[in-house]
DNA sequence: GCTTAAAATTTCAGACTTGAAATATTCCAG
DNA sequence: CTGGAATATTTCAAGTCTGAAATTTTAAGC
């Protein structure tokens, strides 16, 4: 290791820091806001629509470790969302014919007409707020942001 | 409107949306490896670092409200954490000389000592994190995320 | 001086989150 | 078939987080 050599390594790393506090102060910015207007608007939380996103994507259901797992969110933490999405009759539990032990959990219609309505207004908040960026910026930051991770966590389930 | 600007819209808006996705992905997976390696290596979480972080880079002390601010979070919030970080002796409480409302809190010693042990590692893992983007990369992502706010979000706190 | 609005902070209830422990069930080697 | 590892889920304690209400102090107008 020679001086150079951790000069470039250590620019390289403030270089990394710097992307990873803006990235942070975006996903926050556009976080609380969008908080925000679920709550104003659908009287729900993010975290409540996350998990009906995914059960949308998934109208035969999921069980419980596979929301845990796409969400990327402990399995206890899913457990008390879908609890309380069930009592409001956005979604159900149901018995995994072969395993007594599992469950999948599926939207309502109830539940797919609240989600579609909550979506609609969801892609154009998001589109207001990013709107900074025209779409071949978009395009391309999407794209490199799909090569930044260095861990395993690269599934393919953004088609 | 005529159908074709509607379908750029629509077009633009999906390109948002795939890249709020990819973002939020990105935020999860880094902030959990983040959060596990500061629990095993520091026995700290990610929201004491940030507390601990943005008093390092003001030595005289922060208000509640600017902390606050800062970190964009709730002021509820940060009084629970400066609370717990004050009882481990990492930081403390001033009063504030005209104003008996404010308080002032400050890193100690052993807070200084600790968090520059912390944030040594913490710029190796982002660093590491993000490894798979280049200097070139890196260094265009974060200029391009740092116009695709449109809140009045965007203060220069990061020089 | 008095009153009232504004500002700084804390408190609070409720939701979210984690990691670990507890439960229940399935699978499998012997 | 039986004991134990593995899997699916829930429960639990503790911390994080929010938005609103309460508290205390300051500032401003009259």
């Amino acid at each position: 290791m020679t001086a150079r050599t951790h000069a470039r390594t250590d620019r390289t790393s403030k270089a990394h820091l710097r992307l990873w506090l803006r990235l942070l102060k975006v996903n926050r910015s556009v976080e609380a806001e969008l908080r925000e207007r679920l709550r104003l608007e659908f009287g729900t939380t993010l975290p409540r629509f996350d998990v009906m996103s995914a059960l949308y994507r998934n109208p035969k259901g999921m069980k419980m470790s596979e929301l845990s797992r796409m969400l990327m969110v402990s399995n206890g933490n899913v457990t008390g969302i879908v609890d309380r999405l069930t009592e409001d009759g956005f979604m159900l539990r149901e018995a995994v014919p072969g395993d007594r032990r599992a469950a999948r959990v599926r939207l309502t219609q109830r539940g797919i007409a609240e989600f579609e309505r909550q979506a609609a207004a969801h892609e154009t908040w998001v589109s207001e707020l990013l709107g900074g960026l025209g779409p071949e910026d978009t395009q391309r930051l999407a794209d490199d942001l799909g090569t930044a991770l260095t861990l395993p966590n690269a599934e393919r389930d953004d088609a």
